[in-house]
RNA sequence: GCGCCUGUGGCUCAAUGGAUAGAGCAUCUGACUACGGAUCAGAAGGUUGGGGGUUCGAGUCCCUCCAGGCGCGCCA
């Protein structure tokens, strides 16, 4: 079934040939939807706004979903669905486990591309918004049907290695007890240890040498320290209930071997070029090239990311890329979207979006930092979250503060105002979901139909619900996670009114069922909502 | 210097070129022997950073200036 405003939208638009731009009325006494179709076909057809809007509807039967439509102000056509439509949809919503959702035509496969922490570091306040964004674009795509494949692009490799591998031979240090705090420590000794001594630093280059080269030994303790730090971010991962997995980690040294054949295609194609010993690709209106490979023949990140896009369009048969990671980055994607456009490694049929991310700020509105000034570790700001609310509710909080605002604004993370449980917060909209979850309880009988809506405040509900798996997929499209958090709260403050107003359990007859099932149908809307944030829809609280 | 992002009530944020710019917090005033008051109703609070322009219509698009943040060849 189409929803009620892709069918109106449908209808319309076979009658006046052109989009009608169909939006949710601005206001009550404008009906339910609105559309501007003919005060943008009168400029064309030359005739008063209102008297296209006329004609058009005389063209047109929305009989069935719609009362008589109304032309208002300048030429706007107000529509208002029929109650028992309403009611029908309602109906459905408060039944289908997919709340309403339904699987695309044709699935696509979409590759995400998010988290990304280091090896032998905590992972840090900046890992907090790529992780849960991700894990949102992860559960909105696939619950529309689509095929994902999130894709963890780790730091496993770099010159840190050296002075890491060194550092445990010095200490003969036992790594069977180390955890990722602890190499996280150790870590910080070998960096001082490379600043302090000339010797030790010499090794570290010789051990990264060894490294690069395969030796089995160095091989082996760069194994275990990956493994310590998976072990380390799955612990997190689980506190933050997110879906990744040890399946989706892709990282950085898995991309080792397509490096060297990646430069010699693009320089035998001329498409790179050497300047000043590195090899480069110019693109058109930035300054800096891409560096495919230092003057010390080395690699760095353009490459390897030239090199995942590759196998992710190649080996994992995208037919969309998604980088979710901070916005400072927004031009080094755009670089090497252009880059890999003309090296023909990304298709045109192949959707390429960088999805950039602003700070988490302290309450100082500068970078949240710790008092010894390196960047607060994630689990910091979960505990500090804790202090102010349970876990589950806290962790709500974080996640709807993250995903509710434009993504590529700076958010100060501010734990007593985003764990409130009034406004415009995760924990208010989990007490809406509980509310309703308490009144099914009690209600001692199954919620069967939405019959009647007979109050505003009904109407408000139904209408809101209605809206739901176009917002879904609005917001899929565009990669706005803003936009459901905006509308769950919509749908919350509705049914509170509704709450307010319209008794469930002490009215009677067909009116208690009929609520009845409307609460349901909210009860499933959030919880389904919810769950595509990421967030928990509890019972109770 | 060049480029990207941001600027909306005291604070935090919405608004897909459409009607009188909407919410929340804080403030003030109301509603409970309660289907969970972790709520609801109402009041007050705005020259959308400034100035031009395009349009029937601009917070939104274009130009320009101002303020803040970030980035600008071999580190991710």
């Amino acid at each position: 079934m189409q929803s009620v405003p892709g069918e109106l939208s449908a209808r319309i638009e076979s009658a006046a040939g052109i989009d009608p731009q169909l939006r949710p009325a601005t206001k009550p006494q404008f009906g339910h939807y609105q559309t501007n179709v003919a005060l943008r076909l009168a400029k064309s057809a030359g005739r008063p706004p209102r008297q296209v809007a006329e004609e058009l509807l005389a063209k047109l039967d929305l009989d069935d979903l719609c009362e008589p439509p109304e032309i208002a102000g300048p030429g706007f056509i107000n529509l208002r669905v029929r109650s028992r439509v309403l009611a029908a949809i309602a109906t459905k919503l408060a039944h289908d486990p997919l709340a309403g959702l339904e699987p695309v035509a044709q699935p696509k496969t979409v590759v995400i591309d998010y988290s990304s922490p280091n090896v032998a570091k905590q992972m840090h306040v900046g890992h907090l918004r790529t992780t849960i964004i991700g894990d949102c674009f992860t559960r909105l795509l696939r619950a529309l049907g689509e095929r994902v494949i999130p894709q963890n692009h780790v730091g496993d490799w770099g010159r840190q290695f050296g002075m890491l591998i060194e550092q445990i031979a010095d200490e003969r240090l036992d790594l069977d007890s180390l955890d990722l705090a602890g190499a996280e420590e150790l870590y910080l000794r070998a960096n001082r240890h490379l600043d302090a001594d000339a010797d030790f630093a010499d090794r570290a280059r010789a051990r990264v040498v060894a490294l690069q080269a395969g030796d089995p030994p160095t091989i082996a303790v760069w194994q275990r320290l990956i493994a310590i730090s998976k072990a380390g971010f799955n612990q997190t991962y689980a506190r933050l209930g997110v879906l990744l997995t040890d399946d989706d980690i892709a990282g950085e040294s898995s991309y080792n071997d397509m490096l060297e054949p990646i430069c010699r295609d693009l320089e035998d194609r001329g498409i790179a070029v050497v300047d000043d010993g590195a090899l480069i690709v110019r693109v058109d209106g930035f300054d800096a090239p891409v560096i495919l490979r230092n003057s010390a023949g080395g690699y760095g990140y353009d490459v390897t990311d030239v090199a995942a896009l590759k196998h992710r369009v190649d080996d994992l048969r995208a037919d969309r890329l998604i980088y979710v990671t901070d916005a400072r980055q927004h031009e080094h994607f755009l670089k090497l979207f252009a880059v890999c456009r003309l090296a023909g490694y990304l298709p045109e049929g192949v959707a390429a979006e960088h999805v950039g991310y602003g700070m988490v700020l302290g309450a100082d509105q500068r970078p949240f930092k710790t008092r010894e000034g390196t960047a607060a570790h994630l689990d910091d700001l979960l505990d500090e979250a804790e202090q102010n609310a349970a876990p589950a509710v806290a962790l709500a909080a974080i996640k709807y503060a993250d995903l509710s605002n434009q993504l590529q604004k700076d958010y100060v993370f501010d734990p007593v105002r985003m764990t409130q449980t009034t406004g415009d917060t995760g924990p208010y909209l989990q007490y809406a979901h509980a509310r309703v979850a308490q009144v099914l309880k009690r209600a001692g009988q199954v919620a069967t139909d939405v019959t009647r809506l007979e109050e505003p405040a009904e109407q408000t509900v139904a209408l809101a619900l209605s809206r739901f798996p176009d917002v879904v997929e609005q917001v899929a499209a565009t990669l706005q996670p803003h936009r459901l958090c905006g509308y769950l709260y919509e749908l919350a403050s509705a049914f509170s009114v509704f709450y307010e107003n319209c008794p469930v359990l002490s009215s009677e007859g067909a009116t208690r069922e009929s609520r009845l099932a409307l609460c349901q149908a909210v009860g499933n809307v959030m919880a389904k909502g919810l769950n595509l944030l990421g967030i928990e829809a509890p019972d109770r609280m």
